[in-house]
DNA sequence: CCGTTAGTTCGACTATAGTCGAACTAACGG
DNA sequence: CCGTTAGTTCGACTATAGTCGAACTAACGG
């Protein structure tokens, strides 16, 4: 399998990345990413499909959140922090700040 | 017509404020309000049908984005600025940060 | 009162996003 | 090679969001 084409950072817009992270369950999987990466998709799947988490993580890939590296049988995903940071300054890390506090376990 | 209700600052959600940005024309009415507030819903129609422009308001309503009062025949609108920043701090003023820097007219 | 202004509500339509099973693909491991 | 692992792609379905015209509503202004 080839790698995988990952926009530009200058190509990003602000409305797909919103709109990306708007979903609680791709939010979840930003957040788990900012606490461990870079990760496969496999330990967060969270009981779903394998079919719908490709397409969650598809939406996060094209918004330019995530990058994901062909590693041998695994795809491991990172956040392109540094890259949204410069691009959205602030954003990201603002989102993220809110979405960890908000993870409180019940 | 009586007032508007609006949920409590406690009670939004992330990604229904995310959800409610990431539309383009729901982001750019944010923009004008932050930059000139209160506001009427008319001036920013932007030829759009009133039901359509209605309708968008009415999302920024129920995600705690602004607030509207009637005031005699028109519906004044601002921004939960204080309340959106306790409840979430810095993420509404980084996403219009980045917002305002890319309405550059052409 | 009656017209006007400003915006809402309703309903029908269209388009898009999410869901999931099934078939597929790519690389590793023995 | 052949099975396994990890994830993608396809296609069908469902649900939800946006669009807009038409009818409505609330308050003002004369």
């Amino acid at each position: 399998m080839k790698q995988y084409d990952h926009p530009l950072a200058q190509d990003l817009q602000l409305s797909c990345l919103l709109y990306a992270l708007s979903d609680p369950f791709r939010l979840e999987v930003v957040c788990k990413l900012a606490a461990c990466q870079p990760q496969p998709c496999a330990p967060l799947q969270d009981g779903r499909p394998k079919s719908s988490v490709s397409h969650h993580f598809s939406v996060l890939r094209k918004a330019g959140i995530i990058r994901t590296e062909v590693v041998g049988v695994t795809h491991m995903n990172s956040l392109r922090e540094q890259e949204l940071e410069s691009r959205f300054p602030g954003v990201l890390a603002a989102i993220l700040a809110v979405a960890r506090a908000g993870d409180v376990p019940a």
